[in-house]
DNA sequence: AAGGCTAAACTGCCATGGTAGCATGGTGGC
DNA sequence: GCCACCATGCTACCATGGCAGTTTAGCCTT
């Protein structure tokens, strides 16, 4: 029940705007699952009408991030981890058709790129910036699918991937080593650099799979946030 | 111009008909690519008010299928090839992790369903009923999925290809050669009763890069689909 | 005290009206 | 003939009202 609103919206129209506060507040966790919301109720909040917040529970609704039941109620969905681990699947399977590219062309420029990004990682996890760290996490995969030429295909793991990130969210609170992902991130860049395309796959492979190993410990402890 | 709107919807909401009503005549090419179309028009046209209508509008412009211009219209997609290539790409990556996992375990069951589909498939193309024909392929394609319990994997499959689905509405136009489709699939089932991984990917890689070849044949022949 | 009924209070769904932004065509000035 | 300007008519966008279906609360009956 703790919404954070405070964002202005930068040209966008109101609907966007609408998706993108409840779409952020559903995945930091500011918000439960399992918790019912309303297009009244919203509408107030954000001094917006009726229209806008319902299309973007629509939008919500098409990633599962909410569950729509007509006539009777609007609710935050529970994380699914049957769902959180489709969505891992997917993510590996494209993840590495992708790196396998990389390994193949890339260019110093991105190299670079990918090399700064992991120095703000470090920076992130020594000032203990979680929530910065996950969006710099993110941004290292999202520059090699940039540099492969392959946004729509990380446009389809972001929207997939709204699932897990919740789950990620929870990952920091219960403490996962994040040194461990750090050392992979740089693996990938040697594997990358070396045109190592084995190598690339493998780390990529264990990358996402630690999520694996997360999921039932933090199903154990945060329960009220499970299916 | 010439919309197919007979069909009843069946207990679907308003809005989700008006929405599958589009998306069927746009893919089946009933609609052109650049051709505006307008609130006003398709709610007159469907009998519905504009609400539905412009929620329609936003779900399929999700799916680049139209574009929407704010306050100045909303244009049918014409089709883009980088988009359609990224699009088999994506479909590539998911279909051969999903038959790796067939060729691990598939019930005999499922490998009934195929059969009997690839029989249906023959059917349709000697009775030249080559739009049915389309939809037979593809519940091949999602009966594999299903087996695999990949329903989610086989969702982002359908959203990402209602792009190139228009693509091979034109091959019908352009008369490709169906019956080396239906080997593939054959190659495809005989490959999982054998539990023959390297095979299956390689049948299901040739399968998917079929597309590449027709591409640029079919701008050539109809280039006013195209961007 | 417990169960059953009704009415009020919700919900999301759809219709409709108003508005700002944009395209277009025509007019007037040069 | 050319161009700046403005009126008109379009668009998608958002606000609002009414509605049918569902839940819930409270009263009444037993």
């Amino acid at each position: 029940m703790a919404w954070k609103i405070e964002q202005p919206r930068n040209g966008n129209s109101v609907s966007d705007h609408v998706y993108e506060v409840l779409k952020k507040n559903i995945v930091a966790l500011n918000v439960k699952p399992g918790e019912r919301i309303s297009e009244n109720e919203i509408s107030e909040l954000l001094q917006v009408s009726r229209t806008p917040v319902r299309e973007a529970f629509i939008k919500l609704s098409k990633e599962d991030l909410v569950h729509i039941l007509p006539q009777r109620g609007t609710y935050i969905s529970y994380i699914d981890l049957n769902e959180v681990e489709e969505a891992r699947f997917i993510r590996e399977s494209l993840e590495k058709s992708v790196i396998e590219l990389a390994t193949n062309e890339f260019s110093e420029d991105a190299l670079f790129l990918l090399e700064q990004n992991v120095a703000s990682q470090k920076n992130k996890i020594e000032k203990k910036a979680y929530a910065e760290f996950l969006e710099v996490d993110e941004a290292f995969h999202k520059t090699i699918f940039q540099e492969c030429n392959k946004m729509r295909t990380w446009s389809v793991i972001d929207q997939v991937n709204s699932q897990y990130k919740r789950i990620r969210v929870l990952s920091f609170i219960a403490n996962i080593n994040w040194e461990q992902t750090i050392e992979q991130h740089q693996g990938i860049i040697e594997a990358i650099r070396t045109k190592d395309t084995q190598m690339a796959l493998e780390i990529m492979s264990r990358h996402l799979k630690k999520l694996n190993i997360e999921k039932m410990e933090l199903k154990r402890k945060y329960p009220e946030y499970f299916k």
